[in-house]
Formats: C-alpha cells, structure tokens, sequence
DNA sequence: CGCGAAACTGTCAACGTTATCAGCATATCT
DNA sequence: AGATATGCTGATAACGTTGACAGTTTCGCG
C-alpha cells in the first residue's frame, strides 16, 4: 500500500507538487482557481503531508518537550496541562521526557533530546535551574523556556514567582495568627525553589525576632509520603510546635495526616499550611492555608515564550507572576492564646 | 552551521555510509575491527542520527500516543507514569494528544493522529470505547492498544477489570454494613465503565431486596466539582441516604466535603466510598474505603501490548487485571444499627 | 503601445538515511 | 579442483517534501 503524496495531489488537480506545497503552507503567488482545485484534490485524496519529509528539509520537526521530574502529581498535571492549552491549535506536537533524577542525568538529557529532535524544549523545576543542561542546550542550539528557575535569570527567558516574598507572607500570616513554635518541612533539596522559600521564611523570622532552632527543620521531598514521615518525626520528638510550614501542599497533607495519628485536631491543636495552591489543599479537610502558584498561567506563558522564539517573534525574557496568600481553614491562632 | 552526518562519520572511519549504518543499528555482517573504528569515529563527532530521515525511509516514526479525556487527575498520572515507564529504555517517544471532548470529535482524533505520523496509540476511555476512534484507527492502519474498554473488547488488544464485579463488591460491602437508604453518584455518560459499574450496584440491590429509586441517582462527571454539587443535591432533599456509592474518588472526595458543609461526620452520619483507589482516596482523612483498579500496571501492559505489535511479536490479545476491594475508614455501619 | 514589475507556475536538486543489489574474498562441501 | 555458500563491503536509488531558480503570463503606467 503506497502512501497518497502530494505529487498525487498534483496530479489530480493538473498542477505541478510545487504548487500543492505553496497551496496548503498558504504561501502567496497562487491563483484563486488553482487554490480551490488543490484543496479539493487534497480533500478528494485524503491528503495528509508526510511529517518526516517536512522536518527532514525544513530542518524543524514541530515537536517541543516538556521536562520535569516528578514531584507532586497535581503540579505535573497542571503544568502538562498548560502546555497543552497553549498548543492547542498550534502545529507543535508535546513530547513528554521523563526524567528520573534531573541531579544525577543531567549530562544525559540533551543528549535524549538531540536524539529526539526537538525544536525547543520547556523546563520545570528542577531542570530549569540545572547549569548543565542549560549551557548543554545552548551548545545544542535547542531553544528553551523555563518555569520557576531561581539561578541565572537571564540566561533564557523565565516564568517566575517571588518564592522568597511568598514563602515570607505565609510565615507571617503564621507569625501573625501567634505562633511561636514553628517547624518547616523543607522541599526536595535539588529544588533551589527550597532554599528560596526557605530564605522567606527565615526573613519572617528574623523580622519576628523568632529563633529558628535547627531541630525545628525537617527534610522532605515535596511527596505526600514525605510530608508524613516528617510530621511523625517531629511529632514524636518531645518538644511540639504550634504550627507546621511546609513547602508544598502534599507535604502539608502528608502532615495533617500524621496530626491526625497523633491525635491533634487542625487546626486547634496544630496549625498547617502548604505551598502552591494543588488540587489537594482545595480537596482534604480543613482546606489548606496556602500561597497559590500560578502553575498553570506559568506554563502557558513558558509555553508561549518557547513558540515566539521559535517563529522569531519577539520574545518576553522575564515574566514575574502573581502569588496570591490564601487563607482557609487549615490555620488558626495557636491554643494557649484563645 | 551543517550538521554531522552518516558520511561524515563514514569519512572519518573510513568506510560507506551503508556501513556505518549496519553498525549502528547492531546489523549483521560486519567486521568487528570495522566496527570499533565506526564506533570511535561516531563517539568523535558526537554523532547523532537524524530520526526523521530515519522515520522517511523506514516508514516508522518511533512514535506512540496516549489518548485521555482528562476526567480526574490522579488517573492521568498513573496512565501516563505507566506508559513511560514501560517507553524507558525503548527507542519510542510518548506524544500526548489532548482532546477536549472525545465524544463530539471522534471524528478527527485519527485525522489529528495521521498528521502526527504515530505509529500506535495507547487508547484511555473513553476514547478506548468509541467505535469510530476504532474503525478510524483500523482504516488508517495505525496500531493501537487499549485500557478499560467495555464493548467489542476483541476489535483490539484490551486491557480490563471487571467493572461489573468491583462495583457489584463495594457495593456488597455497604449493604452487608447495614445500609438501605444508598445514594449512587454516577460517572461521565460518555465512559462506558459508568454503565458497567451502575450494572454491579444494581446486582448487589437486586440480591439484597433493595429498591433503588430514581432520585437516588445523581449524575456526575468523574471531578471533584461534580461529586461536590451532587452530593450538595442529595442532602439538600428531605429523604437522606445512610451511604453514597460514587463511581470514582474524586467525586466521593467531593461527596466527603458537601457533608461537611451539611455537618455530617463520616463514617457515623454518612458512609461514602469511591472507586479507583486513587491518591486522594489515601490522602484524606477518613481514608476512602474503594476498590483499587490497577491503573499503573493496565497502562505498562497496554504499552507492552502496543510495542509488541509495533515489533512483530506475538500480542496478548486481553488482559483482566485484578480488582480488589479496599476497607479503610469512610464506611461504617449505619448509626441507627449501633 | 511598449516596457518594467509583479504574479503565477514549473523544474531540479537537495535534506540524511536505509533497502536493494552487486561484487569480491574467503570458507565449506563434494 | 570446482562448485557453492557465506561474510563483508560499497554503489545507487529511493523515501516525500521544500528551497532556489527560471520561465511565462499579466498588469500598470507613461
């Protein structure tokens, strides 16, 4: 079974493959008439053009990869999610390029996407902030545009939120409500998005003139599951907070979990709060008090920044979106002051 | 700036580009001396094969898609982490094909497909049930494998549970807890798995001597919203179910957070359980008691199912995965029965 | 009416790879 | 020894499309 070409096409319509190609790339110098009778020997012939054949002579294959490593199942649908919308009706397809650890592969990963032959590529977190990668796509001459970066700004063109600003609002809102007893559930420590918000919260502190003591500071990995062993970790510990940071909303969830092995009701003997606004903190009860991310804004944005170098449009190189604190019920003043 | 190219290498190594060729793709009949001068060259010139010329002559893109219609995201996530967990290490690329409604354009997914030259599709519902998506597929010749189909299971591999059992089970529970007065929070219309799972609640109110009424039905739509606004619907009559059977997690989670707006506490006021054994069933609190549909393990086995085909093996042509019924904390013996 | 410019159309050669076939050398069998 | 198979290698022609260029027609304007 032969493949219907655009030379068939020609045929039928009595026009050369030339002009059936400047017909449907809608290129200029074609007749009325002529135009009609391609389209509707396309039509007729069920014409669909050969993708590969395009790449192979344009030298561009329409394909554009989304990187990310897995952190929290919310944020990847809603940065997919993203992606996809700004796509759609665009002729870019998405090739998805999971990685699993950006930290150890990173030497790896343009080499994949060499291999793949994407035009242009966006980075999550922790990608987005991995120099090697960046300087390896830039000797590739693969385009990018990243989601969250912390490091080298400038260095290709960025989507970003204040962590540090957020990260501090939420941390006085704690600090406002009373609460002196704090412990912080930090991020995935390859995530430089965790030293920011880190910095944040520290800054709430110091202005508070709050000690952080350093026991008060749990690893995590930005996983329910993480958030849960924390949380055990420092409910099992003698001294008990008042109030629980965690740098994400699943971590926070994971926490509000082990509150409740533990017997503590939120948010009377426990206040919680989260990071970036995922489906869960909207869907578990008390709702989490959290600060939003636009993920979602962000990576259309990235997206469309991607697209725009890619048809050599001028291109946005920095995008600074809104956070947002949202206050819900997950967050209280602490007990011994009602 | 010119590419490297087969010759280039071949230049290097001294041999023809048709050599070159053989060695790379691990073909017989070359020497082994030959063989280590191509390799070194090739690793000289970071050399990387163009994949669409590949693709043009082969006629094979190394392509697959995955084809959803996002109904809840936990569910997205598993299908998508099973099909590039199966793809790692493998030659093919995932491409993510979003379709807004698989019902009212059933008619252009193959078209959409063609233009992105995949060579096979893994089929999510609804699209793994539409009949025209099917002969489309088949018209084009495009492979496909599918996940949770529930009619013409043989046109194309099939990877199943049985809905009909899972559903008739978690509905066996609630009745043998005690209830009678059951509330059924339906899925999307357009998913076939919807009909299946109301025909297994229904077997088990038949075997009880249960009446189910009407109004006991409320439609939904596999999201978190719509369980919320149903759930909203049915306390908001005078006659209040002692339990709701919705036919996903999400809308059970939905169903979790409406009867807290009307301050009935789970499990003692109301038993809810879902279905799908999603992440959100394990992240609130009470746990959702469900039944777990291994979606990780359909999706690796539709992907397998899918390269099979793609390589010429023999293919399964069904798999029926195992359900099993998952007790946690959100049913309970109705209160009248303490 | 003549002439340059613009509009329209076609020819041919790439793009980078692999399939096909042919050629030669060496090994194996009668 | 001659015939036959097998291993290794290269030349050539596709795959389906578009870029570069050239040729022809039509149009506008003095």
């Amino acid at each position: 079974m032969k493949r219907t070409t655009i030379v068939d096409v020609g045929r039928l319509a009595g026009v050369s493959a030339k002009t059936v190609s400047r017909v449907l790339n809608g290129e200029p110098h074609v007749s009325q008439a002529v135009k009609q009778r391609v389209r509707e020997a396309a039509d007729a012939l069920d014409y669909h053009p050969n993708v590969f054949a395009q790449a192979l002579v344009r030298r561009k294959s329409n394909m554009i990869g989304l990187i990310y490593e897995n952190p929290s199942p919310s944020y990847v649908v809603e940065l997919q999610r993203g992606v996809l919308d700004r796509l759609t009706g665009e002729r870019y397809q998405l090739v998805v390029i999971p990685i699993r650890s950006v930290q150890e592969h990173a030497g790896e990963v343009v080499g994949m996407l060499r291999s793949a032959a994407l035009d242009g590529v966006v980075l999550a977190p922790p990608a987005s902030d991995n120099p090697i990668i960046l300087n390896q796509l830039k000797d590739a001459r693969i385009l990018c545009a990243r989601i969250a970066p912390t490091r080298m700004i400038d260095a290709a063109p960025s989507n970003l939120i204040d962590d540090v600003a957020a990260a501090r609002e939420i941390a006085e809102h704690i600090i406002g409500l009373g609460h002196r007893e704090i412990a912080i559930i930090r991020g995935d420590p390859t995530h430089a998005s965790t030293e920011a918000r880190m910095l944040g919260y520290m800054q709430a502190f110091y202005k508070a003139g709050i000690e952080l003591r350093l026991e008060r500071i749990e690893p995590g990995l930005f996983t329910f599951d993480s958030g849960l062993s924390a949380a055990r970790d420092i409910f099992g510990r003698g001294d008990r907070p008042t109030a629980i940071l965690a740098q994400n909303d699943d971590m926070a969830v994971g926490a509000m979990m082990a509150a409740r092995e533990f017997g503590l009701s939120i948010p009377d003997d426990l206040s919680v709060v989260g990071f970036d606004d995922s489906e869960v903190s909207r869907i578990t009860w008390p709702r989490l008090t959290t600060v939003r991310q636009p993920v979602f804004e962000m990576a259309i944005a990235a997206t469309e920044m991607l697209i725009a170098q890619l048809e050599d449009r001028a291109v946005t190189a920095r995008i600074t979106h809104p956070h947002e604190l949202l206050i819900r019920e997950s967050a209280a003043p602490p007990r011994s002051l009602e």
